[in-house]
DNA sequence: ACCAAACTAAAGGTTGAACCAAAATAAATG
DNA sequence: CATTTATTTTGGTTCAACCTTTAGTTTGGT
């Protein structure tokens, strides 16, 4: 770490922008905190009120804060998401810089691994949302709402698992998946599977039986990841002509 | 998918932001392309150059356009690292929204995988560069250059093992972990490890071992979790009183 | 007393023009 | 020929004015 950086060229709006963040992450400013106005941080920072824009935007269209308008008004702090992370590899996914083989690999190997923690750590909570979402799957009608409600399945088993990282890992890949899914059905195909998938996984996790509930996932997926890899060929495909 | 939305009240900035990411993301915009002077991007896009500043400046401070100033100064597009992933972790774990339990939890699953990978990849290129990545683990002097060429072991076998997304869950890892390490020092600890441990897990990857990789790795990995542990603690204590 | 319409004020959104600062290149000078 | 000195290009920053959205307040009619 080099103590003396050239601190003095370093644009004033980023170092609003990280005095601002550094608030956030300090915990000084919580979820929901509103920061002062555009108006009081140019004054108070004394630096023009463009500066302070630059930094707000930034940190707005990096998930930090939430900009409105009007009196009530202002920019509020966000929560911190696992989605506002997934945006970021989806970008790195939309430039070719991660295949679905590679996402697919990761999601084989890591899975399992979640519902075995989610099985281990069932309680009688968990246990009743989990079946829920298991039930509303017959629900959905529009395949975007299938679509979605299947992904519920792994998303609540990520959840449950109670490790923040694995949920972050799960939304990631599941993010990317949900696009090739989404857009391989407007361009006429489906790869969303039957409504009977997830009851050996289910099952498993109720009873607490991590083993078990590791191999049907790994066999659930086997199956899944087939259809889908096909899928993103297609995909790239249609991508690349137009 | 919401065929119509409230296009209206989309800022200009987001939009302009939206459309430079979109030349990057699609290829339109290669790596260290320029991209045109903000007066030139004002004029095109018939906005403020107050606009175009917002969304380069976004664009910047999350990592995809690197700025310099006078002539041959300009916009550039800047590669797709997995660093700048991890600069989002950082954040997350500096919010407390990540505990060192968590990741370890995922490192000790994961890295040995990684290993195993690496083994199985392995080729004349890349076992040279490992080796002499070893090699030079006793060169570093200072003791941040010590975690980093300790690091670099990691980070090499993460590129060898032919995932990206891998590749960056290291990374990921070791970025928080490093931070961890580094503020340990300064607090008068020392958790880095003796300079042999790395020779197992080399020699099964030269091998081409993947089993006996995946298992090294797993044992030293073990060992030294303890102590990071150990450290965070007081990292975290650190941090709370000041 | 109540409700709707009109006004007011408090945010952020956007513009245009001017000027500063850094850096590459060209011109002037020793 | 080398060194200094302009010049020019491009981003950095400021200022001041005005637009738009929206919560709250006032007003006026029933």
């Amino acid at each position: 770490m080099e103590l003396f950086q050239d601190i003095s060229k370093v644009p004033l709006s980023k170092l609003v922008m990280l005095h601002i963040k550094n608030a956030i992450l300090s915990g000084e400013l919580k979820n929901e905190d509103k920061i002062p106005t555009e108006r009081e941080l140019a004054a108070g920072f004394n630096v023009s009120r463009n500066m302070v824009r630059e930094a707000i935007r930034a940190l707005e269209m990096a998930g930090y804060l939430e900009v409105r308008q009007g009196p009530k008004g202002g920019a509020f702090v966000r929560e911190f998401t696992p989605d506002r992370l997934s945006e970021g590899f989806l970008d790195y996914y939309l430039a070719k810089k991660l295949t679905m083989e590679e996402l697919n690999h990761v999601r084989l190997y890591v899975e399992p691994e979640v519902a075995r923690l989610a099985a281990q750590n069932i309680n009688r909570e968990s246990a009743e949302s989990l079946k829920n979402v298991v039930e509303n799957e017959f629900m959905a009608d529009a395949i975007e709402d299938r679509v979605l409600s299947l992904t519920k399945f792994h998303l609540t088993l990520a959840e449950m698992c109670g490790n923040f990282f694995y949920e972050i890992i799960i939304n990631v890949l599941l993010s990317i998946t949900k696009e090739i899914v989404v857009a391989g059905y407007r361009g006429g195909d489906t790869v969303v599977h039957g409504l009977d998938q997830h009851n050996d996984v289910l099952k498993a996790v109720l009873d607490g039986d991590s083993d078990k509930a590791a191999d049907y996932m790994k066999a659930h997926l086997d199956k899944f990841s087939t259809g889908i890899l096909d899928l993103e060929i297609k995909y790239r495909d249609r991508i690349n002509l137009k």
